[in-house]
DNA sequence: GAGCTGCACATTATCGACAAAGAACACGGA
DNA sequence: TCCGTGTTCTTTGTCGATAATGTGCAGCTC
């Protein structure tokens, strides 16, 4: 199979939800942009739901039959990317699965293990190389470095480094920059959340990435945002899979959350700078924390 | 054509260059460590210097009938392996041809252009993707985002904090660390090169490879010691095709990392992070001043 | 018995092929 | 005149196949 239609999939499920009855669907290059595919995955989309006898289309009209029912939807797990699940499959694999140092990855069995073809583990794992868990022996085998101590270490070594020069940078933007009205709606985001802090302390990992993305952003440096994506990866999985505590950690970083955007707030770099140090060096130590536990 | 077998062609170069009549040729094993590759190649070597006639091959014995002549080698465009030819024809096209931000990259085409197929390109792309050049839109085409002045000065930001923060390392490292005996003969071969710099002045780059790489591996961060490679493609390419003030820009910058070299030995933090600046925004400087030239 | 060779096998790098997804163009209706 | 549609073409993502290269084992030689 060459490829995958799970963006066809995807865009598809996404587009049951339009559906009203009585209504005819937007023009074409309207659903393109609400679902973010081009036409003709839009115009694929259009001839499954005629099939299903979801809507009638003749020309601009896209009258609307009647309303999707569960058996409409294609099943979660078909649309998702090849990547992703690849992603997903391997991160389980070192995170969890005994992942020794050292140990080397076979492209072929990854590949057999997860059922798909070589070239999209080997592009996966090219891709995956720059994290810093794993690295090419060229012409051999990948070795597997490992989310050891050490890893975590020199990961948020650069964080702390990048941060600070982030946060700095923020505290300096000018009063109309849109930064500070998405600063204020997370603010918000994470009064709401602390208020019902038991049954949605989840949720925490979300404004994790929100807050720190925002904040890189404001360095305007590419290598500084990007970086952010390698802290987000192991951070996600890592959590994921490893709970503990987890409502406790998470309302205790809520807190220093919000100390740290009152300290944003008042735009004095000292201010920003112990905030930003505190909220750091706390989650490092739930990072450590956790790896002793794991490791 | 599956595979190239450059490695087999360059081993075969460099073996050649161990030939001496009369003597015998080491065992297999033994061949594989001096030319870094497997005994299936080192076979394949020996069974194509039996068919030239340069020696007779019986068990442990390997005896040289004569010595190689221009003709035995591999011609030098045979030797490099494919991605290295992507590498320089991409390299080329970027920081040379008219390559305006915002152009779309195809992979098809370029893989045509180049003559390799397009999962080769496609996997340089990636790899490359890393170094904040470019950047793919999923299910479309990739984009450049130029090597602008934009483009360098988040690149050096960095590179300064990361570099400060290695030679700080540096200058704590115990006195018996190797790292102490390279850096005096990388001093020594500076002196050298300074002695004769006009007629020298080229090996510079490879100096300040070897000098700026040996510092970030005091940090003991591998996303420092990695973020090197970025910077050691951009000024490796950008000055090759760009030698404007060349002798001139590295005399300069020879004399500077011999005060830093100095700096770094008398092992005080104060020194070692003046001398680190002052060659670092030197080396800044003349960047910007050589894109202005370009761009 | 330590290291070398001979051999068989496993894995990687690369290609071409093909369905999915995107993009360009011309026509037609408001 | 402009936006939507119908149509066609291009490009991407993924696969299986195959030569190059690497790796493991058994027996041989010093």
């Amino acid at each position: 199979m060459p490829k995958q239609n799970t963006v066809f999939k995807d865009a598809y499920n996404r587009c049951l939800r339009l559906l009203v009855v009585g209504e005819s669907l937007p023009s074409e290059p309207e659903l393109c942009s609400l679902l973010g595919v081009s036409r003709t995955t839009v115009r694929s989309i259009l001839s499954q739901m005629v099939e299903s006898g979801l809507i009638e289309w003749n020309k601009r009209s896209k009258a609307v039959q009647r309303p999707p029912s569960r058996a409409d939807y294609f099943p979660e797990h078909e649309t998702s990317s090849l990547s992703d699940m690849i992603e997903r499959t391997f991160m389980k694999r070192i995170l969890m699965g005994g992942a020794e140092p050292g140990m080397q990855i076979n492209e072929l069995e990854l590949a057999r293990e997860i059922g798909v073809g070589t070239t999209s583990v080997r592009e996966f794992l090219i891709r995956f190389s720059r994290f810093g868990l794993i690295e090419k022996r060229p012409n051999s085998h990948w070795v597997l470095k490992g989310f050891t101590r050490q890893f975590a270490e020199e990961l948020t070594d650069v964080r702390e480094m990048f941060e600070l020069k982030s946060a700095a940078a923020f505290a300096g933007l000018p009063a109309d920059d849109p930064a500070w009205v998405e600063l204020e709606s997370l603010r918000r985001a994470h009064v709401e959340v602390l208020a019902d802090i038991d049954s949605r302390y989840l949720e925490f990992s979300e404004l994790d990435d929100r807050l720190h993305r925002l904040i890189q952003q404001a360095s305007g440096n590419r290598f500084i945002i990007d970086f952010y994506d390698i802290i987000a990866i192991v951070f996600h999985y890592h959590y994921q899979w490893n709970k503990a505590n987890a409502r406790e950690r998470n309302g205790k970083a809520i807190l220093e959350h919000l100390d740290y955007i009152e300290a944003l707030k008042t735009r004095r770099p000292e201010a920003v700078e112990a905030a930003c140090r505190l909220h750091l060096s706390s989650a490092r130590q739930s990072l450590m924390q956790s790896l002793s536990t794991v490791a």
